[in-house]
RNA sequence: GCGGACGUGGCGAAACAGGUAGACGCAAGGGACUUAAAAUCCCUCGGCUGAAAGGCUGUGCGGGUUCGACCCCCGCCGUCCGCACCA
């Protein structure tokens, strides 16, 4: 028997090397087969490779070597999220350029991922700063132009007046630019927007087919696009301070049935009304310019007193002759959704109802609790918000809430003074980005002709190389020539777009191009996406749970629109992993430590763990977190593999807690999964030996053990494939343990008896616990699989089936309850009939004392279940 | 504020069409093999009680439904996440 340990690092390089020059992952496309799309959120080329990225990869990994070994053509690709801020600012820190500096980033963590034995096509690999790449995403850019999806308007950005330039939200630290440390301001500038909110309705809808997603992220979608069905109407003005006298104001309410109840209109401090009514009224626009000095941050909104301005306008109820409404501008009515203008009913609106007793206007209740007297029924300081019915409301009276909404909207319509209207939440996408490093957005204005495409020849606009990055602001912008160019309608002198795209976009459609990257006549081979699209599996953080989620599902639809792809949907099934944390570590002084300079105090066992540093001094140990640089609370997977080997970090990050929650990396768990690996390793070593005795001929006639041993087997085997198809990998790792358990049990046996039946078990036993550890550990399954005799490779070996007549044991062992309290346990024939299995309870002597002379009332028989015995 | 998820040993967790709670791993304790260590192997491990067999108790707290509840219902408490003045 070979004693020697796994050498993990020297047999891994060795296996990757195989698959690497065999191609066996390079997928092509074949119509005979069943295809299978694996995919997991391509990463941002930062430099390095994290614990995080270990744990999301193994799991795609799993996934589609156990789909590949069940015979479905697989793909599963890998790129690079490769444009974005942080290569500007790598720019601009240490002299280099950013192209440079991703490259070299990505050149380093492919080799950081290959040596993680993943099984991905990298014939398929891309950039998203690959000019290949951005030209195609300039081509949908343009279709989506012609397509009208895609607009200029005026936006605020944050604006560094010191800088001069762009910020994008997360540089902007309690109002101040993160670099100059200047307040921010808001500007307006002309910004290219995409028509996502053209798909709302498709979107949300879209949202119900997708049984295979989160409920949680279909949720967060379904809020963020907010749809909301009510009405907009017109309410004629009159008061003295309006110019003319006399105007229509437009509001938009989601409860119309409660018309009778208003007893205030509120307009938008941004409502051009305001703004009129401001340019005479010295007290309106200060208070104007009080609104405008609250903050958009959180904290800001929270605190803010809910205040108004009475405007001196009136408005007439459009339903009661007489009624008239006081105009309020209130500083919680927002511009940009509805009309920014609002009535308010304070009895069944909260903020209404705080507005009208600050402001001592009237409260009517007008929908009564189903119960409640409607004489009687009182709103004091807390709005009522559920049904029953209308009351104080002339023809409505009586109705219910839906009745009532009903019956409103259609005499607005009658009158011809509203109608219907849904609204979304969900806003258009602005996409515009002052930024270097990014998507060239393929558009030149002319003087003379306004805004005209780049014609599609002319693709791609790519990036100058020669760019300082020493000064403020959009390098495109202050380069000598590259924004010059001819106008493509007169031929006249015109310039260029220098805002480049969100990369969001980049990552919007890369799904599809990975089903044809080397296409270079259009962004995608419809017919390669009709075999590879949807994806079947998508893994990945569930920070995306929104945007890039829903801009996918959005430039699918857009892509579908311009006859590039022929589905709606690009993700059929999505899962979202948890996070990698670790503990974190102070010194005395507060500051954090890495782990590696934190030496554990052997305290002779039991009591808390102690630590201390390098030299010897305490050390705090904090609560485990995510991995953060700033925390110092990270590990290297690169040092790890090169001693354990990425087998023993794959498994690892796969075990113990579910892969949706968060998981701790700890030394003592990874020493764990290193042990199972070699534990393994002895077992097929073992048993290669024993079985090599007999061959692999198979006996007449197996023994007990035998047959244990195999049914053991077998039903490892099923439940680590049921449970690698439900996502379940710690599942799937505890049975492979308790397998190794039984195995480890049967050989010592095997060691003992001459019995032919159960080495012929033993061998079989161990094929089976190398495919079934295969698909976490593909290196180790390798390994065993040439210890265990074959020359052919694991990795293209099919996924045994377990014999089904070995899941089912001929006997169960039955819980015996009396009273609903377990008593005892019975091991009766799977098939024993009721009465056969009522009686042998009975008989037990525990359950006869349990019973204690009682009379037996009830005897509850559950088979191969429980037996419950009532006295 | 609105919406959602989750509370199980020292720790990570299993078990959920209501049917033996704690599989599996980590940590801990005891033992074997070693001159010793590493590695490996064996045993113990929710709490209380008992020499043991066993008994009682136990899935955040309080009720309820049921022969039987971690699971279903009602009411609390706590933690986490998302959205946030959306009319």
């Amino acid at each position: 028997m070979a004693t020697e340990r796994y050498n993990a690092p020297d047999r891994e390089r060795h296996w990757q090397k195989v698959w690497r020059d065999q191609k066996i992952f390079e997928t092509r496309r074949d119509p005979a087969k069943p295809k299978y799309y694996v995919l997991e959120m391509f990463p941002y080329p930062s430099g390095r490779v994290h614990v995080g990225h270990v744990r999301n990869y193994a799991m795609g990994d799993v996934v589609a070597r156990y789909k590949r070994a069940k015979g479905f053509n697989v793909l599963h690709p890998m790129g690079w999220d490769a444009f974005g801020l942080p290569a500007e600012n790598a720019a601009a820190e240490r002299d280099v350029h950013p192209g440079g500096w991703t490259y070299d980033n990505i050149a380093a963590m492919r080799a950081q991922l290959q040596n993680m034995g993943l099984s991905h096509d990298w014939s398929r690999e891309f950039a998203t700063c690959d000019a290949a790449y951005y030209k195609q995403q300039q081509k949908l850019f343009l279709d989506f132009y012609a397509k009208g999806l895609i607009y200029r308007k005026k936006s605020r950005v944050n604006w560094d007046p010191v800088d001069n330039t762009v910020l994008a939200n997360e540089q902007v630290i309690d109002g101040r630019g993160w670099r100059s440390g200047a307040l921010v301001e808001q500007r307006e500038l002309e910004q290219w927007f995409l028509r996502i909110t053209n798909y709302a309705e498709e979107l949300l809808a879209g949202l119900d087919t997708l049984d295979r997603w989160p409920d949680k992220v279909r949720l967060m979608q379904r809020n963020w696009i907010g749809k909301s069905e009510g009405a907009r109407l017109r309410f004629k003005l009159s008061g003295e301070p309006l110019p003319g006298g006399k105007g229509e104001l437009e509001i938009y309410t989601t409860r119309p049935d409660t018309i009778f109840g208003a007893s205030f209109i509120a307009i938008s401090p941004g409502h051009p009304l305001a703004l009129v009514l401001a340019k005479k009224d010295p007290a309106l626009q200060e208070f104007l310019a009080d609104c405008a000095r609250i903050g958009t941050s959180q904290e800001e909104i929270d605190k803010a007193e809910k205040k108004g301005f009475d405007t001196g306008v009136k408005a007439a109820h459009p339903f009661r002759t007489g009624g008239k409404l006081a105009v309020y501008v209130a500083n919680f009515v927002l511009m940009d959704y509805g009309t920014g203008a609002i009535f308010g009913c304070p009895a069944h609106d909260q903020r209404d109802l705080d507005f009208a007793n600050k402001y001592k206007l009237k409260v009517v209740p007008v929908v009564i609790p189903e119960g409640e007297d409607p004489k009687l029924f009182k709103i004091v300081d807390e709005a009522y918000t559920g049904g029953g019915r209308i009351s104080n409301s002339s023809f409505l009276d009586g109705m219910s809430v839906d009745e009532a909404k009903e019956e409103v909207i259609q005499r607005l319509e009658k009158k011809k003074i509203g109608k219907r209207e849904t609204n979304y939440r969900l806003r258009d996408w602005g996409v515009s980005r002052q930024r270097y490093w990014g998507c060239p957005i393929p558009m030149i204005r002319c003087e003379e002709c306004g805004v005209v495409p780049v014609p599609e020849t002319d693709l791609p606009v790519t990036l100058p190389e020669d760019v300082t990055f020493d000064a403020p602001g959009n390098p495109l912008d202050r380069h000598p020539t590259w924004k010059h160019a001819d106008c493509p309608n007169c031929g006249g002198k015109a310039t260029r777009e220098t805002d480049t795209c969100d990369t969001f976009v980049d990552s919007s459609w890369y799904f599809a191009r990975f089903c044809s990257p080397h296409e270079c006549e259009r962004p995608v081979d419809p017919e390669a996406c009709d075999y590879w699209l949807p994806v079947d599996q998508y893994i990945g953080g569930v920070e995306h749970a929104i945007l890039h989620l829903l801009y996918s599902r959005f430039f699918t639809r857009a892509m579908r629109d311009c006859g590039h792809l022929n589905l709606a949907e690009p993700f059929a099934g999505l899962f979202t992993q948890g996070m990698v944390i670790h503990e974190t570590y102070k010194d005395a002084e507060g500051k954090w430590l890495s782990p590696d300079d934190v030496r554990f105090a052997d305290n002779g066992g039991g009591g808390d763990r102690s630590a201390l540093t390098i030299d010897g001094s305490p050390v705090e140990i904090g609560a485990p977190e995510k991995m953060s640089k700033s925390k110092k609370n990270v590990v290297d997977p690169d040092g790890f593999s090169a001693h354990y080997g990425a087998d023993t970090a794959r498994w690892f990050m796969l075990s113990d807690s579910p892969p949706e929650r968060d998981v701790l990396w700890s030394d003592d768990g990874a020493q764990g999964a290193w042990r199972f690996i070699q534990r393994v390793w002895r077992l097929i070593d073992d048993a290669a030996e024993k079985g090599a005795k007999t061959g692999a001929k198979r006996p007449a006639e197996f023994s007990a053990d035998a047959m244990e041993l195999r049914r053991a087997s077998h039903r490892a085997l099923d439940k680590v494939a049921k449970s690698i198809e439900g996502l379940g990998f710690n599942r799937a790792i505890a049975a492979s343990y308790e397998f190794a358990n039984a195995f480890g049990a049967a050989l010592a046996k095997a060691d003992k008896s001459p019995d032919d039946s159960l080495r012929f078990a033993v061998r079989e036993a161990a094929e089976l616990f190398t495919h079934i550890i295969n698909p976490f550990m593909p290196h180790l399954g390798e390994e065993c699989w040439l210890r265990l005799g074959h020359n052919t490779l694991l990795a293209n070996a099919p996924w045994p089936d377990a014999d089904q007549t070995l899941l089912v044991d001929d006997t169960v062992t039955i819980a015996v309850q009396v009273n609903g309290k377990r008593r005892d346990e019975l091991v009766v024939a799977k098939d024993a009939g009721r009465e056969d299995v009522e009686a042998a309870a009975l008989k037990l002597d525990s359950v006869i004392r349990a019973i204690e002379g009682r009379t037996v009332k009830k005897v509850i028989v559950v088979p191969q279940r429980i037996v419950n015995v009532v006295a």
